[in-house]
DNA sequence: CAGTATCCCTACCGATACTG
DNA sequence: CAGTATCGGTAGGGATACTG
């Protein structure tokens, strides 16, 4: 648990699934990781309700203050703004600045690890987005059994 | 809301962020979206307890019966496994054959598009380790301030 | 401006018991 | 074997009010 020593997940290869024994590897670890598995934490934390949000807009505007981004987001409350970003900031992929002002100033942006994960999430878009229509007529399908 | 005629995010450069305005393009629809994106709606499928650790094993096994699964998952309920499976199906990741037999046997395997599914998140799963050691010490780095 | 604090509601999830 | 049905606990999230 201490350090990920030897990576067995190594996707170099988009268009072909890992198969055999390699893939039993990759099971046996993630149920033996099940209680802390980078995977399901990172998916953990982009799940939640404004975080991908978060990190699109600051991917856009590249700097953003709290209430810019609020308004930019438009509809989600000033509490889990907050909660959204301070678990961003915790895990590395958005930073804070404080300016000592009055009244304050905080701007949030986008950390390297940010932009990683940004360009995570538009893959994850761009495949989501080609497979749309077929999970859509597999829903109405589904609904008529 | 009908179909999505044109997709603007196309990341083909895994190595480079989309920037200016087309970001700002997949921003709008992002938020426009809001109650209906795919992404969400795929990370939505993905990110509740068992999914993942469902599609991985089938993945690995290839078919399994419905207490085969569960057994090799370990520790989730019936009730839950049962939740999961619907909802993939009904996504169309995952295929569910019954056999009039009695006792029933009842057989599940991924879809095509499951193992597309599964090959996302083996990809994030991926970075997700390579970025692990940072935000491990991001976070003991944030619990001291 | 950029937050906390409080309350409450809902969705997810587990345990247990029952069934075709 | 492969499920439902029911109940109860917990975490995510929203509304509102307050503050340095």
């Amino acid at each position: 648990m201490s350090k990920p020593s030897n990576i067995e997940v190594t996707n170099t290869e988009p268009e072909s699934v890992d198969t055999g024994k390699n893939m039993k590897l990759i099971l046996a670890r993630a149920k033996d990781q099940r209680n802390f598995c980078p995977v399901r934490d990172v998916i953990h934390r982009i799940s939640d309700k404004w975080s991908l949000l978060s990190i699109l807009a600051l991917g856009t505007y590249g700097t953003l203050r709290f209430n810019a981004l609020k308004k930019e987001i438009g509809d989600v409350s000033q509490r889990m703004l907050t909660v959204t970003l301070r678990n961003l900031e915790e895990d590395g992929f958005v930073s804070r600045k404080i300016y000592a002002e009055v009244p304050p100033r905080v701007e949030y942006q986008l950390t390297e690890m940010g932009e990683g994960l940004m360009q995570q999430a538009l893959r994850l878009a761009d495949w989501a987005n080609t497979q749309l229509p077929g999970i859509i007529s597999s829903r109405e399908n589904f609904k008529k059994n």
